[in-house]
DNA sequence: GCCAACGTTGGC
DNA sequence: GCCAACGTTGGC
């Protein structure tokens, strides 16, 4: 099993979208990066575990977690004129884009923002803090993944 | 809105 | 294959 952070701009597809989805669950579509991609088509498997992570939000934060319950099958949208992830050049190709199934598990009570992030030693290392890194799709080590959400119930039990 | 960092495109 | 131009990401 491994763990992975996900970002997403809460204003596309928020935590809330996903936690009220049919059983909590929809695909992670348009995504348009090559080592995005190859993350979720080679690596990201059932069961693995994920972080939401809502971008270009105020504050931008780690929000919540959530599995991995399908693997890489075709982006639809990638084929879909009137989506905005349309891609033109995927159409002779069979399928360039794919996405994942995510089924929601928790939101953070309190969320945990990049700020708080920097703070914790434990995840000096981790991609996400690592200047100009911008991948939309992370692996994430298990302790990072474990300090993080013990760091959430912490911060919420504090009020 | 700004802009640094990075990815992609396409001419050569 | 190089690299300049352009587009996107995403924090601030």
């Amino acid at each position: 099993m491994r763990c992975w952070l996900m970002k997403s701009e809460p204003s596309a597809f928020s935590i809330e979208d996903l936690k009220n989805a049919p059983n909590g669950t929809d695909h992670w579509d348009g995504i348009r990066n090559y080592q995005a991609r190859n993350l979720m088509r080679d690596e990201m498997k059932r069961g693995d575990r994920v972080l939401f992570y809502h971008s270009s939000a105020d504050p931008t934060a780690v929000v919540g977690t959530a599995r991995v319950v399908r693997e890489a099958y075709p982006d639809h949208t990638a084929l879909d004129p009137d989506s905005k992830y349309f891609d033109p050049k995927s159409m002779s190709e069979n399928p360039r884009w794919v996405m994942v199934d995510i089924q929601f598990e928790s939101q953070f009570a309190v969320p945990l923002t990049l700020a708080e992030l920097r703070k914790l030693p434990q995840l000096h290392d981790m991609m996400l803090l690592k200047k100009g890194q911008r991948l939309s799709i992370q692996p994430v080590t298990e302790e990072e993944f474990g300090t993080i959400v013990r760091h959430a119930e912490t911060l919420a039990k504090a009020g």
